[in-house]
DNA sequence: ACTAACATGTAACCCGTTACATGATTAT
DNA sequence: ATAATCATGTAACGGGTTACATGTTAGT
């Protein structure tokens, strides 16, 4: 059910295709939403058959057409109104948790390679947050309503891959100890 | 494919029922991962069909009889070899997020409340992981090995409940600015 | 010649959730 | 009486991943 409103709230700042879908779960919606290219179009053609949608083919030259989705009023007042509805806290399912739990002397080598590697990951997209961050909601208690709300998303981000690194390097000293 | 090891990794403590295990995930296990009785049920089944469990039925009088499983040979093995497979980082998706972007003067008020039960429900697992690894983990590195591994685990439950925490009163702080 | 970007799609499969089902024993 | 605990299961559905497919244009 919630990719549909993932999907519904990025039209919300204007009408899109597929492919830029895609590309912003590449991105910028992608810190805190995955999906597949196959799983956009086909939750995109589910919703314009809801009625939630409207898609626009737009012929091009020298590119394949492509078809521009935007939110109907109806689609504005579903996304309104799943706001209201409960939302049961997600338990993150982190294989890297599970192997942990398999600490052995014989693959803490490996496993240290592979927080490392986690570290180094989440260091790049940190930096990525706060340099957004910095640009553009550096003054929080300033910004519109729902930039305040963007802003606090953006924070949970930011804080929870502060978090994330401090983990990594306890886990990392304790295991070099090993 | 990781519900199977995570299952193994339960076994690796001894024989345990699909009930037994289905109470872990509520409990001790569920902190980090969760599943229902019927995908329990269904895994084992399947983890026998691979040879990488063996259930040994145990009739019982005044209670149902019960499939008791524990690890083979292969299994051990199947286990310590998928800790060298790589894992991708997961994105959490959190649908409370979602509904931060929508933030509005309108939903504010609702969102105010989620928020705040978020918080008091992790306010009371905080309170257990931090009983637990008083009681039983307060010395990190005299543990032994795999120890080690699962006080890491935890350390991960507290260390991002914390941070779950303080991000609420920031969003609660902001949000009541309103 | 080859790769990347643009743009969309089908098909098979696996993982997970929800609803429904059974049936005895023990505690309130 | 009623609910909770023990113990396991079927069936339908929905969400998500992987593999495969197509076809143009622009850049190295």
């Amino acid at each position: 059910m919630a990719l549909a409103h993932v999907i519904m709230t990025a039209l919300l700042e204007g009408e899109q295709t597929g492919y830029d879908l895609a590309r912003s779960f590449d991105t910028s919606l992608g810190f805190f939403w995955q999906a597949s290219h196959q799983q956009i179009y086909a939750e995109l053609r589910k919703l314009e058959e809801n009625g939630w949608l409207n898609g626009t083919e737009v012929p091009q030259q020298g590119k394949p057409d492509k078809v521009v989705y935007g939110l109907t009023t109806a689609g504005h007042e579903a996304l309104e109104n799943w706001i209201y509805t409960a939302t049961r806290p997600s338990v993150t399912k982190d294989e890297l948790l599970v192997k942990l739990y398999n600490l052995s002397e014989k693959n803490v080598a490996y496993l240290i390679r592979e927080i490392t590697s986690r570290q180094a990951a989440m260091i790049k997209s940190l930096a990525l947050y706060e340099k957004i961050r910095d640009k553009n909601y550096s003054h929080p208690h300033k910004l519109s309503t729902r930039k305040k709300g963007v802003y606090l998303v953006l924070l949970a981000g930011i804080q929870s891959g502060e978090q994330y690194l401090a983990w990594c390097d306890d886990v990392l000293q304790l295991l070099s100890s090993i």
